[in-house]
DNA sequence: CGGCTATATATCTCGATAGATATATAACCG
DNA sequence: CGGTTATATATCTATCGAGATATATAGCCG
């Protein structure tokens, strides 16, 4: 699965805003979600296979954090599309002022 | 379907390229990707509803063209991430810097 | 009107995904 | 060791998404 498939998926795109506030347990994920354990364990995984989040063993815990390098590929593809928007913007607020 | 289950699929993605370089009729997005017409009209008939393109008729054909409005969404969502990115790149040159 | 072109819709099938419950693994603690 | 906690895996089910083929709609042209 690839970062544009991974970030569809509402749950997981939470995961990845509470790994923004820095490495976090499996378990606070579990805590702030809505679905059961199994299930966060699965998107933990989706996560991970797809490079978004790495792991690291803390006893019996799994220290989950960020990886952003395949979130980089995301805003490749969407740079240049943000950037046409702005142009449009651009080119009505310009046609605007022309005519106030 | 939002914005974000939108662009996960390729074609669609695709689609959107093409339409960056401007208004164009549902036929050339048929002749670019390599899945049946039906297939290329389903895909329009979702980003048209994910608001992510608009249609206007221009005698038999159905001429597309970006609707950026819920691409932005999507970069909402994204900036902070690309920013706490970001942030540690710039953590980790100031540290390669501390040791050239 | 009749045929042709462009596009949309209907229907079906297959594979994938998300979820749940049940169970396994494995580290810690007494 | 035995129990407890944290997390992962297995299995099953229901739904969904993408594709294909077949058909409908609708505008154009002679």
């Amino acid at each position: 699965m690839d970062a544009f498939e991974a970030i569809a998926e509402p749950n997981r795109r939470q995961i990845l805003d509470l790994l923004k506030g820095g490495e976090r347990p499996a378990g606070d994920m579990v805590e702030a979600l809505t679905i059961s354990q199994p299930a966060v364990s699965k998107h933990l995984k989706l996560l991970r296979e797809a490079g978004l989040v790495r792991v690291r063993a803390d006893g019996q815990r799994r220290l989950y954090s960020l990886e952003p390098r395949e979130l980089a590929a995301v805003e490749t593809w969407l740079r240049p599309h943000l950037e046409f928007w702005r142009a449009r913007l651009d080119a009505l607020e310009a046609h605007l002022e022309q005519e106030p």
